[in-house]
RNA sequence: GGAGCGUUGGUCAAGGGGUUAAGACACCUCCCUUUCACGGAGGAAUCACGGGUUCGAUUCCCGUACGCUCUACCA
């Protein structure tokens, strides 16, 4: 069993958006598997048509890409083992479920759902097991001959696992150690639906063994429902084939208890979903991660973190140390809530890491879909939604721009974006953070410090103008001795008139050190920005 | 209700019979910065409770409490 090929798998309902929870769950399949030399299989798990959701497939692959966490086979990755969509192995499943009956380890039960319900109501904690199944309408007590009787007349029908009464079932879960569970508590589930189709307990058991897989991880709310797989484990395929388990804990609401929702993320303003996602019914959209201005890294380093801690107080992971660095053994038990201010930092650190190089495409898709007019960008093409953007630069000479924006190339951008990634904690931070760099400020706050404002400042700034539209040099440390010696003439203290300066270039209290905004700007704008404020300021 | 699983500061957590019980986020103070951040230095704050076992329990055992998950022809 240990020499086999290790091969997990994550296996998604197509109903929805991906939550954090469901890529944690990817993360830690896929970490295991690249660790130990292993696949990655996706298979889709559609089961139940009623729940299906246009788009939702689409959606998983786009957010595995997105993230970095590649199949090695799934129904787009094709794989040995297709077709990876339940729904298309239909055919399989009913064979093993009549396998069991003949067995005796399953059985038909003919109960409609009115019937079910009534039992429900009428006994208070209603199970359909070894002690009621005597009541119902089922092949164990109808007999053989009236069984085959509704059979023949197709009277709709599901496949029941037939529980032995009273008997332990143990397993040894990778995370929780040994567990187990009497097989009076849980109750005959059914295994193969009125319709045709498995439920999930007879498909998990059946696919994960035609496909081969070594290693099952899941979130702990299937804990309890674990005894039933592993009883068919040993009827049909045998124990000595079956994975080993690890039960995930859980992800839960940052304030309260319990397990995190779409729901808690709306009501606290923090994306649950790793991307955008767009509810095909009701036209509502959840916002994503990416979205939101999370880096792929920050997101599956956040993930990686929730639930997993590998004990040397290191924090920042990127993908390969987390592949070499992934322990089961060190997964938690317990559920952690979910702190984004912390998902935050780690985005912070992240930007703070990333060359800037590499920050230009995001920066520049963010400014452009906030319709930060990007002057001397010529084109900005957005492939597709996960794709980074192509720029390209202009052929001068053309546009009639502002002198300033000729000074436009990728190595601009870059000057900029090292300026002032320290203090971006979101991508889309770099949208208020930059946008002065590409524009006149929208907004001046002149009242910052109007009161203050006297002749004697009026007449520095007029011959600041002077000296910076004679200046040769324009670097920041150029402007910064020029500006202070020009003080120093005019008696007054430098600091009284940087604020002034700051708000003239960029219109408040923020960003980087003004002479380094100054000097990118360069002198054109710089001037014109001064000028403009002395302006208002004299009106 | 039942079963299972869990419980170290406000949150995430390291540790695991004898420790000043790491570190991170958040919070507070100070420094740096003639803006705002970044950064740096400090601070406050913790082993759910009760019994054992032991010379000694946060750590091991048993209870209790609390919380969560499941209890569908959903996954």
């Amino acid at each position: 069993m240990n020499d086999k090929k290790v091969r997990v798998r994550f296996a998604p309902s197509p109903t929805g958006g991906l939550h954090l929870g469901g890529v944690r769950t990817v993360l830690f399949n896929y970490l295991f598997a690249k660790q130990n030399g292993g696949d990655f299989i996706v298979r889709i798990e559609d089961t139940d048509q009623t729940r299906f959701v246009e788009g939702a497939e689409e959606y998983i692959f786009e957010t595995l890409k997105w993230c970095g966490l590649q199949p090695d086979e799934s129904p787009l990755h094709g794989g040995a083992y297709a077709p990876y969509r339940q729904s298309e192995r239909k055919e399989n499943y009913r064979q093993y479920a009549e396998q069991l009956v003949k067995d005796g380890k399953a059985y038909y039960a003919f109960d409609t759902a009115e019937e079910l319900d009534a039992k429900r109501k009428e006994i208070a904690n209603f199970q359909y097991n070894h002690a009621t199944r005597v009541g119902l309408k089922n092949s164990l007590i109808l007999g053989e001959e009236e069984t085959q009787k509704l059979l023949a007349e197709n009277v709709p029908h599901v496949i029941r696992i037939n529980l032995p009464d009273n008997e332990e079932v143990k397993f040894t879960d990778m995370i929780r150690g040994e567990v187990s569970f009497n097989t009076t508590q849980v109750d005959d589930k059914v295994l193969l639906k009125a319709d045709g189709m498995p439920t999930y307990h007879l498909a998990v058991v059946v696919d994960d063994y035609l496909m081969k897989i070594t290693h099952a991880f899941r979130g702990e709310e299937w804990l309890p429902s674990a005894p039933v797989h592993i009883l068919l484990w040993q009827w049909l395929f045998g124990l000595e084939n079956m994975p080993q388990w690890a039960h995930l804990p859980l992800i839960l609401k940052p304030d309260g208890n319990g397990k995190l929702s779409k729901r808690d993320g709306d009501r606290l303003g923090f994306p649950t979903f790793a991307m955008d996602w767009k509810d095909p019914k009701s036209d509502e959209v959840a916002t994503g991660f990416r979205e939101r201005g999370f880096l792929p890294e920050a997101f599956v380093n956040m993930l990686a973190a929730l639930g997993w801690n590998d004990g040397s107080g290191q924090e920042i992971f990127t993908m390969e140390e987390l592949v070499a660095k992934f322990n089961i053994d060190r997964v938690h038990k317990g559920g952690a809530k979910f702190d984004y201010e912390k998902a935050k930092w780690y985005n912070h650190e992240w930007i703070k890491k990333t060359n800037s190089e590499d920050l230009i495409k995001p920066v520049a898709k963010i400014l452009y879909e906030h319709q930060i007019p990007i002057l001397g960008v010529k084109k900005i093409t957005i492939i597709n939604q996960s794709e980074a953007i192509t720029i390209e630069k202009p052929n001068n000479n053309l546009e009639p721009f502002k002198p300033l924006y000729f000074q436009f190339e990728l190595a601009w951008i870059k000057q900029i974006i090292d300026l002032i990634k320290d203090r971006c904690t979101l991508l889309t931070d770099f949208v208020n953070q930059s946008s002065f760099f590409f524009h006149t400020p929208d907004t001046i706050s002149i009242n910052e410090f109007r009161s203050k404002w006297d002749e004697k400042k009026q007449l520095f700034f007029n011959e600041l103008v002077r000296t910076y539209e004679l200046s040769i040099l324009w670097e920041a440390t150029d402007l910064e001795t020029s500006f202070k010696e020009s003080a120093a003439a005019h008696n007054l203290k430098p600091g009284e008139l940087m604020l002034p300066l700051r708000i003239m270039l960029v219109g408040g209290k923020f960003g980087p050190g003004v002479f380094d905004i100054a000097a990118i700007i360069g002198k054109e704008a710089t001037v014109e920005r001064i000028k403009h404020v002395l302006k208002l300021l004299t009106a």
